[in-house]
DNA sequence: CCCATCACTTTGTCTAGGACAAACAATGAA
DNA sequence: TTCATTGTTTGTCCTAGACAAAGTGATGGG
């Protein structure tokens, strides 16, 4: 009886990652998103609109301005935000995925790591994998609590293998963390997993760990490398900002790598900077180290 | 050269947890905390008044009303907030982690875990030492960083140990999650263990799921349990009317179960609401819905 | 003695509109 | 082209008032 016309902003906030003056403001200037009031005069976001604000979220995500996004009809907004790539390659997991059989999904996933093997488990079956969700997440063909089950597996997965590997060497030290606003470490596990392989000894930190921690973290544990990941979500303008920041703190004898989708922001890195391109990239860059590190030893 | 002053209430309110309102309104209200203004009439709060925000929060976790709280002075709120339990057993693990050897840490965890076993382990060593690590850290006797770390140590071990059970039994289903505004994970990472550990089938939907996710996934999956879990740091309001609006929203014949540190805002939970006060009673709960089930099956 | 009901107080979140700096776009000059 | 300089867009912060829900405490009845 009580909810039936829609959510209040502070949930619409926390679902959308948008902040709750920003989605007043918006109101006010653009006409959208324009909410029904209750009787105690509070805003009422109906489903419809927090779905449209889903698109809007998407597009900015995408880089366009806001300006440009509102001066759009929901059609355009929905039409634009979803089909980057429908591609070729929806293999059976999605499926699986959709036929909510956990059990059945995780044995896939166990399936194909024995038969694969970690390395190429990671680059050719989970990568293109969290693509395609992502993909058909914006298409509206997946629910979110699928993805999340994913997700969930996955980590179960890989953790569970990593356990298997032998003890860790200790080439070179490489934290891995995600700084403060980037809340999805799923890339971390990939990288860890791909770099206890070759050897490295992985120092995971986990997600949202402050700068300061994070260099603290550095010191304390003698790191060779410090790894971050962002994701696309994370503003172009921060991430940069971050780097600086990051490189500059940092002894120079501590390289810096950045992936993740949201490491296209940087365009051409700055010196001491590495981008990782993609999981495959970062085998290469740690072998880079390893050589480079081979001609001038302490 | 920037901040040497303070820090803004925007990264005040990430820090602790309270929001900007509050903040705000607290300032009007009991004149604390009294930040000082920038160039652009911004408040800025210096590094001793967000410690002493700390002691503030912990004393509210601890149930203690604002009006009270605020009366205190200072040093009596820091006298009262810290010391619950210095105890008396402060682990190896602790100094372990002051140490920084990561690779002593996860051998440590993983002899611990096979000389104890699972549930053991969960109850009687993870448990405490996760309030342990707590106290020791607004203390300020141990970093951010530190605890990051543990707590993905930690996971990985559990993982490892959950991977190597026998394949979950059917019992009841039970749909693990975390709702937005609720980013620790561990928690449900342990209830998954135990509850594995008894058979139950466990469908791990991760943090910060949507509340309509939740439920379109316990509908997708046929969970007959929607497992819950709350940090200390969620707010008591904000929780309750969450379980409010589940509950109404699930079906009658689904069990909601709430745990936490955060479950004890709920002082009676409302009908058709389960408190789950540890993790041995999560146990005793299963059992409980057992037996119900059994008398009357369908 | 315990439990329900009532009034009173406390407390967090919502509302409104105004203001402004930082980020972006588009211009002009070298 | 590349770099500096405008003008516009945009998110966050500000103030101050309002109100419902949660907590507190006192009353009365079993």
């Amino acid at each position: 009886m009580s909810d039936m016309s829609g959510i209040s902003i502070a949930a619409l906030a926390l679902e959308t990652g948008i902040g709750k003056d920003t989605l007043r403001i918006w109101e006010r200037r653009y006409g959208f998103p324009q909410p029904v009031r209750d009787a105690k005069g509070e805003r009422l976001y109906p489903p419809e609109q927090v779905a449209q604000l889903r698109d809007v979220r998407r597009l900015l995500d995408q880089g366009m301005r806001p300006g440009q996004v509102f001066s759009l009809s929901p059609d355009e907004r929905s039409e634009r935000a979803c089909p980057p790539t429908p591609e070729g390659d929806d293999p059976g997991l999605l499926q699986l995925l959709r036929r909510h059989d956990e059990a059945a999904l995780r044995e896939e996933l166990r399936m194909r790591l024995a038969r694969e093997g970690i390395a190429r488990f990671v680059t050719d079956a989970v990568s293109p994998m969290l693509v395609a969700i992502g993909n058909a997440w914006v298409r509206g063909e997946i629910e979110i609590f699928e993805e999340h089950l994913y997700s969930e597996q996955l980590q179960s997965v890989l953790h569970e293998a990593m356990g298997q590997l032998p003890a860790p060497g200790s080439a070179p030290k490489i934290l891995l963390a995600t700084l403060p606003g980037e809340p999805h470490g799923l890339g971390l596990l990939l990288a860890q997993a791909m770099l206890r392989l070759e050897g490295a000894a992985c120092i995971p930190l986990g997600t949202q760990t402050p700068e300061s921690q994070v260099l603290a973290a550095a010191e304390a544990y003698g790191a060779d490398v410090v790894a971050l990941s962002y994701s696309e979500n994370f503003g172009a303008v921060p991430m940069r900002g971050t780097v600086r920041r990051m490189r500059a703190a940092l002894p120079e004898a501590v390289a810096l790598w950045c992936g993740g989708g949201g490491a296209g922001h940087l365009k051409r890195p700055p010196a001491g900077v590495s981008r990782i391109a993609s999981l495959d990239a970062l085998k290469e860059e740690l072998l880079r180290w390893r050589t480079a590190r081979s001609m001038q030893p302490a």
